[in-house]
DNA sequence: AGCACGCCGACT
DNA sequence: GTCGGCGTGCTC
């Protein structure tokens, strides 16, 4: 027999709520009885607390206390498919349900009841006289059919000032009336002519429209180099989801850097899409919400949390840049968006797209064993070519102290300055210099709370610490033996290099890019624009340059260290490496001018270095591949990561010998543990944390052993337990 | 997560 | 004797 979806008022119904119990309650169904799914109210304890219907109650708690459900919410209820998949992440990440409950509610207002607002739509009545003013207010009504505005907004479409507007409605030319606060998205229209595509990307947009009109799960690694049209292609499977009437939901790793993207999005579909985003305001938040569980938002474009939206009928996901290591949640529930949406798309019947230049290692090798469909774009737009990319060997080169530019990197520097052309400097560490030093006494300046370095940043004239970013001025003594000024920069930082550039090139215009720099996300786009429209002829930059934006005149990348993050033990170094090198080096030769790329090397022989420099990616992953393989790593095993923290280093690493001690549940599913060991970074916010790794084989029921495995231990004191599957850094 | 209960130290 | 420290346990 089926399970009830209607409960009849007074019926027992288990009701999930946010608050970490673990486990849903038993609750009496309210007047008028219940759907399962229902958004409710619920008293807990003296606390009246936001929940979700979950189904029957179990009935084996004391039925005299029992409480009523207090009411159901004006919000669409959770859909069967939501509700598994929540389950199902749960499972997967090893979260209690209520963790992941809260994920998915995370709008303000969600008891509230809609609020309404006045607003202005076309009337009947024709007014007095017709002005200039009036016709633009009436023309720019006529242009959006039957929709209504604010007064604010009706008055910005048509440019005119408010009290035209009041005018027109005091005769009955414009109706005024109520409405809901959150109104639907401005529909999409697919119909609308989309880019030219060439017949490469016509093929591969037509193949993903195609799997999309199936209306079924199927995932596609849709591979393509900077430039080759990435967005266009897979915005052809958006359409093809709108077609079919159902939402569409694109993932994006940093939501600042959109706001070209969002351009091209509303050149397509003639309307923007919803943002969802960590810096959308609560009243933009809730009328996302409410309006993806309404089906009055369409397409949402969102950082990772976007996945925990109430869509009601999700066709397509798409991840762009997949590899992109922000999609990891690193704080509160552990989970990587990329994979929940694989999970959230096989459950509701959608397809994903992950797109990427360089894909992860994982999707590589999936879509090599053929669980993803595999697409590649190779061709770039016009006469624009991936740059030409040599090493430079820096073992033969000769550098004086506190200089990162080679000889004959500053060579080829000059040589696009005489040409009129830009040239990018790029170096992926923030700040002026990564370590400060008392010449005095050796003593390096940390951070209080951390054991992380506290690295100067000259800009701001402050020390900071990168992992907590807690920040204090830079001191005049050296805090440890107190001698005046003694303490030294050592390192190089972007910041840093801007000077050395200045110093290098003295004619030409520099501008460094960096964060930190910047107050807001919109003032660093502006100079991006302005520098892309040629406002700098050296551009100096970390990270941040590497994603997606285009310089047309840019011609010439040069990568100070392209050895920072080849070292060390991590596992993905060498992948993320190759990922950023290939992205900074498609910066270069974007528009109608050849690229060159120079890498500054100590290794050049290094497999990764020699294969960014060939431009043989297949060669990069088969070897990568060979090598995890080797080692029975993820992809071809699974690990997991456990991180015991606390106010004091010795609880918590005594938690930690203690779980390493009884590690029966794991042998028996063949898993190693590793460690105890302080954590990569062994102290964040004043927290000690100490890790141990867990490597299991591919198909072993790691989430079944670890649970059993953790659910022995009585944690003492301040100790608190967080557990990592699929960690993406570790030792 | 909150909030109450409860069992030990320094104050009026 | 009392106020209050935060450890432990409960919330349907």
């Amino acid at each position: 027999m089926p399970p009830p979806s209607f409960f009849p008022q007074g019926a027992l119904v288990s009701v999930l709520t946010t608050q970490p119990l673990g486990r849903a309650l038993d609750y009496r169904a309210p007047e008028g009885g219940c759907f399962v799914g229902a958004f409710v109210e619920v008293p807990l304890g003296p606390r009246k607390v936001l929940g979700v219907v979950w189904g029957a109650g179990r009935g084996d708690y004391d039925p005299a206390k029992v409480r009523a459900v207090l009411r159901v919410l004006d919000a669409a209820p959770m859909g069967a498919p939501m509700r598994q998949f929540l389950e199902r992440a749960a499972d997967y990440t090893l979260t209690p349900l209520p963790a992941m409950l809260r994920l998915a509610t995370r709008a303000p207002g969600l008891g509230d009841p809609p609020s309404m607002r006045r607003v202005f739509r076309i009337g009947s009545a024709t007014p007095d006289k017709m002005t200039k003013a009036r016709r633009q207010v009436l023309g720019a009504l006529a242009e959006y059919g039957d929709l209504a505005f604010t007064l604010k907004e009706l008055a910005d479409l048509a440019g005119v000032s408010a009290g035209v507007i009041k005018g027109l409605a005091a005769q009955g030319a414009l109706l005024e009336e109520d409405s809901p606060r959150d109104l639907p998205f401005m529909p999409l229209d697919p119909a609308r002519p989309g880019k030219a595509l060439t017949a490469d990307q016509q093929a591969a947009a037509q193949a993903l429209a195609a799997a999309v009109a199936g209306k079924r799960y199927g995932t596609t690694l849709l591979r393509g180099v900077t430039g080759s049209g990435k967005t266009e292609v897979y915005l052809e499977a958006v359409a093809a989801a709108l077609r079919a009437g159902r939402q569409a939901l694109v993932l994006l790793p940093e939501i600042a850097l959109t706001s070209e993207f969002l351009t091209r999005v509303q050149a397509r579909f003639g309307a923007r899409p919803a943002e969802w985003h960590s810096g959308a305001t609560m009243t933009q938040r809730r009328r996302i919400w409410r309006m993806v569980g309404q089906g009055g938002a369409q397409l949402v474009i969102g950082a990772r949390s976007a996945l925990f939206l109430p869509f009601q009928d999700l066709g397509l996901i798409v991840v762009d840049e997949e590899h992109d290591t922000s999609y990891k949640q690193e704080e509160g529930v552990l989970y990587n968006a990329r994979d929940m949406a694989v999970l959230r798309a096989s459950i509701c019947g959608a397809q994903v797209v992950l797109a990427s230049a360089t894909p992860s290692l994982e999707s590589w090798a999936n879509a090599q064993a053929g669980k993803y469909r595999r697409l590649d774009l190779t061709a770039r737009f016009g006469a624009a070519t991936l740059p030409q990319m040599q090493p430079i060997d820096m073992r033969a080169e000769t550098l004086p102290r506190d200089a990162w530019i080679s000889p004959s990197l500053q060579q080829a520097v000059e040589a696009r300055l005489e040409r009129g052309e830009q040239a990018m400097l790029f170096m992926n560490r923030r700040g002026y210099a990564p370590i400060t030093l008392c010449r005095a006494c050796g003593h390096q300046i940390g951070c209080d709370h951390c054991d992380a370095r506290m690295v100067e940043h000259r800009f701001l004239n402050r020390l900071m610490c990168h992992q907590c970013g807690e920040t204090k001025p830079m001191p005049e003594v050296c805090p440890s033996c107190e001698v005046a000024g003694k303490l030294a920069a050592v390192g190089p930082g972007v910041e840093r290099l801007g000077e050395e550039a200045a110093a290098r090139f003295p004619q030409a215009r520099i501008a460094t890019l960096s964060s930190d720099m910047y107050g807001t996300a919109r003032a660093l786009k502006a100079e991006i624009e302005s520098i892309a429209q040629g406002a700098a002829d050296i551009v100096i930059g970390t990270q941040l340059v590497a994603k997606g934006h285009n310089f047309p005149n840019l011609t010439l990348v040069g990568v100070i260290d392209a050895d920072l993050g080849l070292q060390g033990s991590d596992l993905r170094a060498a992948e993320r490496t190759f990922q950023l090198m290939r992205q900074v080096a498609g910066r270069a030769g974007r528009a109608e001018k050849p690229g060159q790329a120079l890498l500054q090397t100590f290794q050049p022989e290094h497999p990764v270095i020699r294969a960014i420099i060939a431009g043989d990616e297949e060669a990069f992953w088969q070897a990568q591949a060979a090598e995890r393989e080797a080692a029975q790593m993820p992809p071809f095993g699974r690990l997991a990561g456990i991180i015991l923290s606390a106010g004091a280093a010795a609880p918590a690493f005594e938690a930690g010998q203690v779980l390493a001690r009884h590690d029966g549940p794991l042998r028996a599913i063949g898993a190693v543990v590793f460690g105890p060991a302080p954590a990569p970074i062994a102290r964040v916010r004043g927290r000690h944390r100490v890790r141990l790794l867990v490597k299991a084989p591919k198909g072993a029921p790691l989430q079944a052993a670890l649970a059993a495995w953790v659910r022995g231990l009585r944690l003492q004191g301040d100790v608190r337990l967080a557990i990592d599957i699929d960690p993406q850094s570790f030792y």
